[in-house]
DNA sequence: TGTTTGATATGCATATATGCATGGATTGGC
DNA sequence: GCCAATCCATGCATATATGCATATCAAACA
């Protein structure tokens, strides 16, 4: 076969393509962990190389000229078979050294992992890990990570998902609070009560209208979308807020609301790539998180 | 979007790929172009770089093992895209033939421009090259020319103008006539020395003052307003000159007049209209320039 | 068994690419 | 209209990769 015809510098062709996507020299060098003068010489030399104008130098970052447009579409290719390369080979490596990146909620990320992940590294010294905590399901196709906890049942067919159990959600505040309210007993003590909610659309009081409360807006005076930040406001006795019983009844400072209150069920789901059956690394980690969220 | 999956050495990707095609790390070498330990040390980076032995290495030749093997079929996809990449561009760069025009002083026209225009020549054979040499700034939105090489910035708003560096004039004469005159060392020397003049108005006399030396009009027998004449005179020894100091010290009929003086420093601009951005054949002729004049 | 052939590794001088610091230019906000 | 922020380009010291010459190795063959 002739190879000439691919024998330029795929490296250029990577640069190429992370500063078309992120629109700027600046951002895909920051993207890349590489210098942005290095990625600016890699593209002017692909220009060169090619024979082509890709960008239009505009004052305020890079203009993609038609052609560069019409070669995007191919450099885009390589990226998708660069990416699978990249989660084959992961995959395939044997080697328990190695890096591992875990999504999670933020409270699961600050309340749930750090015990396990301590226990992990005392395992695995070797295994060194990173945290992705978002409310946003991180796309474990594109690597963002190689493991998830969720709550909820994942929709990509081709993702690996185990569901770990229910777990209850109740309300907390601290006692102090309680007995300022008047030591609520029943559905109707609440009232006149301040909760602080965690989202803006109404799905927060309906959720705690379903467990038999009958709220309205007034019960809601404080918002935060910060799950960590709530936590902390009901620790400080501000209001009432609803989390993980698990990690509510590990808490010293705050009790239970009205415990006779049947609690809001929802399920932990562990998700991670296929590579989970080929890699030690992977599955060791999953197995990890799987005992530890049972208990 | 999350970048880190692909930020391996694509280059090592398509040592791999063209390797395990051709079956071994000469064939590969041969087929690419490069020495055979370069190949082999990147098929070796990737296997780390990867975490994943690829080859085994077997006497004569290399073996594919199962893991390479689960990756060849992406690294085939990144060829493929390679490929078309590579049909794409050289579609585009085909329009390049044509002419260009290029504007200079009759100086630059004649001293700077024709070993530039011969390597053009020899890179772009398709490109031909008409030179406009006036010492008038041609009028580029006219069309005059396409790209001009000028010595103050455009006034222009809606062309493109590129700095490329600061040059000296300095003084130049024969050593025949430098002796004939005394050797002069200082400004005061020179004050019975004959200096070709370019202009009329008298603002050639106030830019050799600014130098530091102290002329007047009996200083100046001889007028040409061409620079070529002039040029041709000092090289006849008839008296002395101002030039673009590369040229001058080029040229080895004549030296340097008093070295000690600091030079007059003037800029080159390269101009250009709207058209350079869009215009690969226009591109490729402003950058060679560019890069040449930087030298 | 010795020899030839075609392959992969290694040492070293050199070429190339990278990062850092900085300059220059443009945009957006006050 | 000025100032701050952001982005691209350039110069230079340094790190990295490459090529050449050569050593090493394994298989085929006389």
């Amino acid at each position: 076969m002739d190879w000439r015809s691919v024998n330029f510098d795929w490296n250029r062709a990577r640069a190429f393509l992370v500063t078309a996507e992120e629109g700027s020299l600046s951002a895909a060098a920051r993207a890349l962990g590489m210098a942005q003068p290095t990625l600016g010489r890699q593209v002017k030399a692909l220009e060169q190389e090619l024979g082509v104008v890709l960008f239009e130098r505009a004052g305020k970052g890079l203009l993609l000229t038609p052609d560069g447009l019409a070669l995007l579409d191919h450099v885009r290719a390589m990226g998708e078979a660069a990416n699978a390369i990249s989660l084959t080979s992961f995959g395939q490596s044997q080697a328990i050294e190695g890096n591992i990146c875990i999504a999670a909620s933020p409270v699961y990320a600050a309340y749930l992992l750090p015990p396990i992940i301590a226990r992990l590294r005392h395992i695995e010294p070797g295994i060194t890990v990173e945290i992705v905590a978002s409310n946003f399901a991180s796309d474990l196709n594109r690597r963002e990570a190689d493991i998830a906890i969720r709550n909820f049942r994942p929709v990509e067919p081709e993702l690996i998902a185990k569901k770990i159990r229910d777990v209850p959600a109740r309300l907390y505040a601290t006692p102090e609070y309680l007995e300022k309210i008047g030591s609520p007993r029943t559905a109707a003590d609440l009232n006149s009560a301040s909760f602080i909610s965690i989202d803006r659309t109404g799905a927060f009081i309906n959720g705690l209208n379903s467990m038999g409360l009958s709220l309205t807006e007034k019960n809601f005076p404080i918002f935060t979308e910060n799950y960590l930040v709530m936590w902390e406001l009901v620790k400080q006795g501000v209001g009432i807020g609803i989390l993980d019983g698990n990690i509510g009844d590990a808490e010293p400072s705050v009790c239970r609301v009205m415990d006779t209150l049947e609690p809001l069920m929802f399920p932990i789901w562990l998700v991670a790539r296929h590579e989970l059956k080929t890699s030690r690394r992977v599955r060791i980690v999953f197995d990890l998180l799987s005992e530890e969220l049972s208990k």
